[in-house]
DNA sequence: TCCTTTTGGTACCGATTTGACACCGTGCGG
DNA sequence: CCGCACGGTGTCAAATCGGTACCAAAAGGA
């Protein structure tokens, strides 16, 4: 379960990092605003401990937003007594705040009362290479940020290569799962279509062989 | 989510009932601490405001009584510097405390924190960028100011879709979802329908791109 | 009741997506 | 050398999809 940090302050976060470590979380660590939400985004974390203070941009800006693109789990970090933040960061929607200085047990026990509350809504982003697949959002992400729009059909087969990374498919098993059913296997004239279509989308550069391996007389894989 | 507010003081009642009012609360009042009782026992609200002065039966008599059928949270109101007050009201159970006078917004966050540790959900009123909703009202207010008056059938699409933010809805799940079964499931028309029309109500800056996006082949979902 | 609001449904337009054809080059076996 | 199977490409028509306008039925309030 990873959990993304943003702090600038480099002493608390090992403590916060140490931490969660310990209690068996992965931890992602940013070091300001701007970082956060480019890990977020590339990492997609089940939770996120913002500090208020950071460079770039701060913690409610950060919060504001993330609840734009998603209900992930937020909890702040806040010095004591700054009432004002703590307001604006429930109401940017926040889900808890912890008050510095706290215990590890307690942030513990925070972030864990988060997750669960949050029930199972774990993000099932697919990375393979710097080929990254959001499902619930029906995006393709390239390592360089990058967003490809992809058709339904597109979409389907590039989902289930990714799933099956390094596998051979076999063009009866793409069609199958591309298109759900028996009507057209057999048929690799569709499949050619759609994996010409999608190459053309998805080998953005032209120098590096095509992301979609043929693999001749059988089917296809997704990189090597 | 109602709210039950015992205090005799006609103008801060006011401004209490309208702070959380705007918060999207419900607020159920009580004049006095034998009606607080019996309000409570009516309306089952998911949280207590209670005053310490009061007629009939006063804040630390109320909270012991509904503390032996309740668990209720429970936040005090109580004139500066009252700690022995403080400390009784901790002794009968009292969650929380707020000292007169007090801004809107701190009361706010005491109430909404209050929920989070009682479990319950966080708050009816749900806030995504710049817009809220508020369940009980079937309106919207936008971070200016404006509000707008939402039909059930457009309420419980954009609640829907708030409630997944940033994540694609298929349009089945949409249908399904707000018009409650199968007899629509498939049928694409009614929702384009209702999607133009709440996006003439909620897209009300023409500048922005609508807040409902679509994602072709799929969905909608919810942006800022 | 009458009038307003809300909802369901039809029709049409333009854009995208998809299915399907013919054709090309390569590699292989006879 | 020829024919053939296989995968890749160009192209295009048909189907699908989303948006809009508009209207009629249904529901709700005064």
């Amino acid at each position: 379960m990873k959990i993304l940090v943003a702090d600038d302050d480099r002493e608390l976060g090992e403590i916060l990092n140490l931490a969660l470590t310990r209690a068996g979380f992965d931890v992602v660590r940013a070091m300001d605003g701007e970082q956060a939400l480019e890990l977020f985004a590339q990492t997609q974390p089940s939770l996120v401990l913002l500090d208020f203070a950071m460079p770039k941009l701060d913690g409610l800006e950060v919060c504001r937003q993330l609840r734009t693109q998603s209900s992930v789990p937020i909890i702040m970090l806040t010095v004591h007594n700054a009432e004002e933040e703590i307001v604006r960061a429930f109401e940017l929607g926040a889900d808890d705040y912890i008050t510095k200085p706290f215990s590890p047990k307690q942030l513990i026990a925070r972030v864990k009362a988060a997750l669960r509350r949050s029930g199972a809504s774990v993000s099932s982003a697919l990375t393979v290479g710097d080929v990254r697949l959001f499902p619930e959002r029906h995006e393709v992400l390239f390592g360089g940020g990058e967003t490809v729009r992809l058709t339904p059909l597109e979409f389907r087969l590039l989902h289930v290569l990714m799933l099956n990374r390094g596998q051979v498919m076999s063009t009866d098993q793409l069609v199958e799962q591309v298109w759900g059913h028996e009507e057209h296997i057999g048929d690799r004239t569709l499949l050619k279509g759609l994996v010409r279509r999608l190459r053309q989308k998805v080998d953005v550069d032209p120098d590096r062989s095509s992301l979609i391996k043929t693999v001749a007389g059988v089917g296809y894989s997704f990189m090597a």
